[in-house]
DNA sequence: ACTTGACCTTCCCATCATTGGAAGGACTAA
DNA sequence: TTAGTCCTTCCAATGATGGGAAGGTCAAGT
């Protein structure tokens, strides 16, 4: 199977397949005479595991973690837990910064008259010297919603 | 006052200050002689704004449309709401995405022994090839947690 | 006057995951 | 043979930010 097929296959690009080999995620694959990577179900099998863990917003390296703990047949469940359990606190901080976010400019917005008057007390917020902080003060991980990379 | 009072005094660093100016967020400053840029402290202010914005999940981008808006003494307050708006759809939307992967996760650890024992329906789930797919599919805006840029 | 240290300047690099594209080789079907 | 599709590697950009180097400037203390 050529990479085009295992990216259809598998549901991750080829580009990302290529990068992921770079990286080390994944080990480097056969290749035939003329250089082409050739992939086996089971290549395809760890692709599709991969994606679905970058799905679960797993990082590139806790997914590195999660292949080899999935390919020990020896491991301990409690390795594998601690790692989700550990993202779960992650994703649910995430999730209380983004509430606080939307939650302040829903109020804000909800006393704006949005009409063509300039008066607008969102823009009066942001504005307001004595305040001097909002609600939310994102910490060090996360940024601004709308350029991220993905999937 | 120095670049250095005015990241001091507005919370915004001085790295970012040059930078914002180099994308033309904000103009470009007055210099003394020697080169240093000089900041007023109507500047601090403009910065302090910018912020803000930054501290509500708001992009270089909209903070852009924002400041002119707050800048525009004749902008319709509908302006200024349409977009509080919008990045709050865009807010409650991962909010959404964030809550199906954590209560994924947390399903998945409560079936999960977390002792010294192989069997994990955590690695399962993600090795399964029927499912074919998880609850969430993110979309193109947002990655995995624990990287991404910020403030 | 000279040194020290804190500040400033510009420039480049790294991050993280991903996409895009260019230039060129390989394969397949007509 | 040729067209078209696939593959290869390499380079660049994304967004917001931090890190650091190399060198100029300033103010205070000796």
């Amino acid at each position: 199977m050529n990479i085009g097929q295992a990216a259809q296959a598998s549901g991750v690009s080829a580009k990302m397949i290529r990068y992921y080999e770079s990286i080390g995620l994944i080990p480097k694959t056969v290749r035939t005479e003329a250089g082409y990577r050739v992939y086996s179900d089971r290549d395809v099998h760890t692709l599709r595991f991969i994606r679905r863990a970058r799905d679960l917003g797993f990082s590139v390296e806790q997914i590195a973690d999660l292949v080899s703990l999935w390919q020990d047949r020896e491991r301990a469940s409690k390795d594998v837990k601690a790692i989700a359990l550990e993202h779960v606190t992650v994703l649910e901080r995430k999730i209380r910064e983004l509430q606080e976010m939307a939650s302040t400019l829903t109020h804000l917005a909800r006393n704006c008259h949005g009409d063509t008057r300039p008066h607008c007390p969102i823009i009066e917020e942001l504005a307001n010297d004595e305040a001097g902080h909002l609600h939310v003060k994102p910490d060090a991980k996360f940024g601004a919603l709308g350029k991220a990379p993905v999937r």
